[in-house]
DNA sequence: TTGTATGCGTTATCAC
DNA sequence: GTGATAACGCATACAA
């Protein structure tokens, strides 16, 4: 174990200060032509690797935005996280991301409280991250001003929250799912998502003022649990399946629980989308490649993510933000919903 | 903005000095009792919270493990990152997770050359981090010894280099794939991953060896491209049912491909397993609930994220560790494999 | 057991 | 445009 590299050694190769050293390598402009070049090539002949501890110590701030996610399985947070990547990057920012529910399948995969204090006391650390894009609305972040790092809201969020939100159409997104359905000619139509987590909330509640508006309602009856994983739909399946007074359609919060919904109910013989039709909710990649194909609501995940980073990179710029950006979302007609049988 | 809270401020209000606060934080069994809760109360008092960046510096680590994953969203990944995260845990370690294919689907997804230099340049830095955990063998980790962080390659690795591994018997387990499909009678079978990668290249003989061993081989024409991807498995699929001259049984090497397989296969009219056996890799979680549930092999994946880390703890203390480490993988029977048709 | 004092490697301020 | 130098906040060697 060698002893590091230091500014100190490179200034010494190059023949010049420390000073300059540093000013080469974080504004090269203010450098003249020679010594920048002197300055290049003894960082090459050095060996020379920044020590980022003595760098955010200095200024006071990382560099690095952390991305707590609920699940880092669920599929449906890469291609948010590519956005978020790809603004901070252009800003010259790192990207961390890190798990709020470690023990996967076996903890709750989202929605619900979660002794999250500790995992909240850890980033919300100016010495760890500049900011802090929050994809779990379980996370009760301190809002309240002072030293805490800058934070954003994505996709899910916390109501009473101060801390800024970026989210998509949930509930006319759910209300979409319904009149499809509805205009095919199902009547009686299930929801799969019965617990306490706000994309859940929004998402019933579209369902029932679509129905509400075209006199329909969401019987109690037709409520499934559900808390966005496989298992929980394949759960709302087998209960699906008991029952014989039953809905024709059931819409699902999210893919998984559609597509573990599906499954359960193909096993056992019964056929969708024609004994039953099913929707899921934001067309994560393998939605079109299951079978049948899902039909869902695409959400515009990469501009949410997208649009979460330049949110936090304003914030931190101590610019204005808006406290609550929507995205749409489209119904994308795929092979699980058809006309009711009879 | 206010100043934030140092440890002076802490021993001032304990009426201590700024040691043994540091002390009452780092090692409290080296602080007598009185004085101990003194700083513990000054400590919720002025709200201390600790700088990173100093501690770092000080201390010359950072008590941080990144694992550079290919692509975040594979859900494969997901349990050994719950297994790593165990691990690091209970040693009072952090895990944050980085990827190295920025740009999701359209980037390749896994295996084959990436421009991989700023990255591993990036999270080659002690400051930035103790240790590497790459579960990406397309980096090329400088094994050299020297400043280096520790690394330990998982599930992946490099061929040559001398950074330990620790992986699953990927050979052993296509060819447990093979052996069931040539047991329910199939003689002709296909695979699905024809591109640079160490998993693919082990999975392909695996099929190879066992098929030599039963007397039949692996024809080249029943070699699909594959790189891991829902829709190069798609590509594949349409490519069989192009053909006539064709395998009657198909080798994925994991399980996302044979899902896309599966999909574009069942969209045309064929049945799987009727038509065509697929067997995959890695029993995700979600290879259980599609249609048909998948035949697959099973990764003991929290264990070899337990493995790794544990391997990297070692590292890390300086014990020696196996260059090699390798767990089985298990065939799961499930309905997308039967007999042939004829 | 506790306090004092030093330095970790960098950036930024100031003077030149 | 460049160099000397003083912090940044903490952990530890050493002294007491």
């Amino acid at each position: 174990m060698k002893k590091p590299v230091t500014i100190q050694d490179v200034a010494r190769a190059a023949g010049v200060s420390t000073a300059t050293v540093s000013r080469a390598l974080s504004s090269p402009d203010g450098v003249a032509e020679p010594k920048r070049r002197a300055v290049e090539a003894a960082l090459v002949r050095t060996g020379y690797q920044i020590n980022h501890a003595a760098r955010n110590l200095r200024r006071q701030r990382t560099g690095v935005v952390v991305a707590l996610v609920p699940k880092i399985s669920n599929p449906f947070f890469s291609r948010i996280l590519d956005g978020i990547d790809g603004v901070l990057r252009s800003e010259g920012m790192t990207l961390t991301v890190a798990e709020t529910r470690p023990g996967g399948a076996s903890a709750p995969t989202r929605g619900g409280e979660v002794n999250a204090a500790p995992l909240i006391a850890a980033f919300n650390n100016k010495s760890r991250a500049d900011g802090v894009i929050l994809l779990d609305g379980g996370l009760d972040w301190p809002s309240g001003g002072g030293d805490v790092p800058a934070a954003v809201y994505a996709c899910e969020w916390r109501r009473g929250s101060s801390v800024p939100m970026v989210r998509a159409e949930n509930a006319r997104g759910a209300a979409k799912a319904v009149d499809h359905l509805w205009d095919i000619g199902h009547r009686r139509i299930g929801f799969v998502g019965d617990s306490r987590n706000v994309l859940i909330e929004e998402r019933r509640r579209g369902v029932e003022i679509a129905l509400a508006r075209r006199g329909g309602r969401l019987d109690p009856k037709d409520l499934y649990q559900g808390d966005f994983s496989l298992d929980s739909g394949a759960r709302a399946g087998a209960r699906w399946l008991q029952s014989t007074d039953r809905p024709t359609a059931i819409v699902c919060a999210n893919d998984e629980m559609a597509i573990g919904l599906i499954g359960a109910v193909a096993r056992s013989g019964a056929q969708v989308p024609k004994d039953l039709s099913v929707t899921g909710f934001d067309d994560i990649d393998i939605a079109r490649h299951v079978t049948p194909a899902l039909t869902t609501l695409h959400q515009p995940r990469t501009a949410l993510g997208r649009l979460a980073a330049r949110t936090l990179v304003d914030l931190l710029a101590g610019r204005e933000v808006d406290a609550d950006q929507v995205l749409d979302v489209d119904l994308v007609q795929r092979d699980s919903t058809a006309p009711p049988r009879d």
